[in-house]
DNA sequence: AAGTGGTCTAGACCACCGT
DNA sequence: CGGTGGTCTAGACCACTTT
C-alpha cells in the first residue's frame, strides 16, 4: 500500500474527505476513539493527533465524556466564524438578512441579498455559486431568513463551508448601494470580495459585499 | 506549589513567560527537549505538546537535526504575517517606509509614516508606543528604513510582537491625507486600525493605516 | 458501573544535522 | 558518529457523561 507522508496525516486527510464527501453528515457522532483507531490500522495517540487537527480545523468538535460530532455551521462558534462585524464597541451582533433577487444561468446561480443590523440596511451583498452543487437552489425571496446562508447550504445541498479568502478594499458608493443603504452616491464603503472553500479546498461560492462602517466595523485578529 | 490547569499548560505558560521577558532572546537557541523537559520536571512528550503550541503561535521555530530558536521577526514568515497588503493579482509586494515626524510626551512616542509600493505612496500611518516600553526611541527622519518597524521594536527596545487585532473601516480622505496620497479630497480609503501585543499580551503599539486600495488589496484567510 | 475523551509517561525507532 | 527533533506505540490514570 501507498503511504505517503506521517501516518496521523494519511489519518487526517482519510477523514477530512469523509466529512468533505458527505459519509459523515454534519452532527453526526464519530465512533469512539479506540473504535476508529483499530479501523484506521493506528494507535490511539496516533488518532487523537489526527482528531485534535480536524478539531483545530473546526471540522469536528470533542466533548468530554461524550465523544465526537462533525461540526455544524448552527453551532454558536461556526456562526460567528465566517462574520467578523462587530459594533463600536466592538460587541457582536446578530444579524437579519432579506434576498431580493435570485437569476441563474447553466454554470451559476447569482443572489442579490440586503443585511440588516439593529434594523438598519448596512450590507448589500451579490453572491455566485456554482450550478453544479446548488441545483434547484431555493429560498424566499423578500422574506427574512431563518437560517444564515451557510447553514442553508449545508442542510439542503451538503455544501459545508470550510475556510474562506477575502480581499478588503475601499470604494465610492454608486447609486444602486447608495440608495439601498441610504447613503450620499460615492460616500465611502467597505468592499469585502470573499472566495468560500470546502474541507476539499474546492470553491463553493464568491461572494461581495459593500458595508456601511459609519456604525460598524470589521473586526478580526492576526495570530 | 500551586498547579492550575494541565502540566502542558502550565509549561507552556512559563516558556511563554521566558520568551516575552527576554529571558530567552529572539534568535537564541532553546535547551535540548530532554535537558529542558528535566529542568522543567515533565516528560519529553508533554513539553514537547508545549513548545508545538509555541510553534504555531509562531514563538519558536524548531528545526529537525538542529533544535528550537526563539523566532525572530527577521524570518520571512513573521515579515509577511503583519502586512496583508497584495497587489491586484494577489501576489506579496515589499513596502518601502519612511518616518516623517516623532512626537513624544511622558506617557507616548507617536510616530508619523508613509509607505510606498512599487515608488508610490499608498498608505499614511499614525502609531502610538508607551513610552515606558520604548525609552530613548529614535530612528532616521525622512531616509528609507532599513527594516521593518517590529524589527527594530525588538532588535533595539526588546519588544516583540506576537499577536495583534484589527478594526477596519472605509473613510473618505481628509485632506491630509489626500495630499499625501496624492487622491482628491473625499476619495474612498480603507482605515485599518490596530492594536498589537506582546507574548504575555500586553498592548504594545496602537497604529492607524489609511490605505489607497484602487491598486492594492488587503487581503487574507478565514481558517 | 461502564464508556467516553483528557493527561501523562516511557520507550522504541526513524530522519536529519553536524563533526 | 553522537545529538537533535519527528513519529508511533502501549499503558496507566483522571475527569466527565450517561445508564
Amino acid at each position: 500500500m501507498l503511504r505517503p507522508g506521517p501516518l496521523y496525516a494519511q489519518a487526517e486527510s482519510l477523514l477530512r474527505a469523509r466529512i468533505a464527501d458527505g459519509a459523515w453528515a454534519p452532527g453526526m457522532a464519530l465512533p469512539a476513539e479506540p473504535v476508529l483507531a483499530a479501523e484506521l490500522g493506528v494507535s490511539q495517540g496516533t488518532l487523537r493527533r489526527a482528531l485534535a487537527a480536524l478539531e483545530r480545523a473546526r471540522l469536528i468538535e470533542k466533548v468530554q465524556g461524550k465523544g465526537s460530532v462533525v461540526a455544524t455551521h448552527s453551532s454558536e462558534r461556526a456562526r460567528f466564524h465566517f462574520f467578523k462585524l462587530r459594533d463600536a464597541t466592538g460587541r457582536a451582533i446578530t444579524p437579519t438578512s432579506v434576498v431580493t433577487r435570485i437569476t441563474r444561468d447553466a454554470r451559476a446561480v447569482r443572489i442579490a441579498r440586503l443585511r440588516l443590523l439593529e434594523g438598519r440596511a448596512v450590507i448589500v451583498e451579490r453572491i455566485t455559486l456554482p450550478a453544479a452543487r446548488f441545483v434547484g437552489f431555493t429560498v424566499p425571496l423578500n422574506r427574512e431568513l431563518p437560517d444564515e446562508l451557510y447553514v442553508h447550504y449545508q442542510r439542503h445541498h451538503g455544501v459545508t463551508v470550510a475556510r474562506a479568502e477575502e480581499s478588503l478594499t475601499a470604494i465610492a458608493a454608486d447609486s444602486v448601494a447608495a440608495q439601498a443603504l441610504d447613503v450620499p452616491v460615492g460616500a465611502p464603503l467597505l468592499s469585502v470580495d470573499r472566495t468560500a472553500f470546502d474541507a476539499n479546498g474546492a470553491a463553493v461560492e464568491r461572494r461581495i459585499s459593500l458595508i456601511d462602517t459609519r456604525a460598524h466595523h470589521y473586526r478580526f485578529s492576526l495570530d
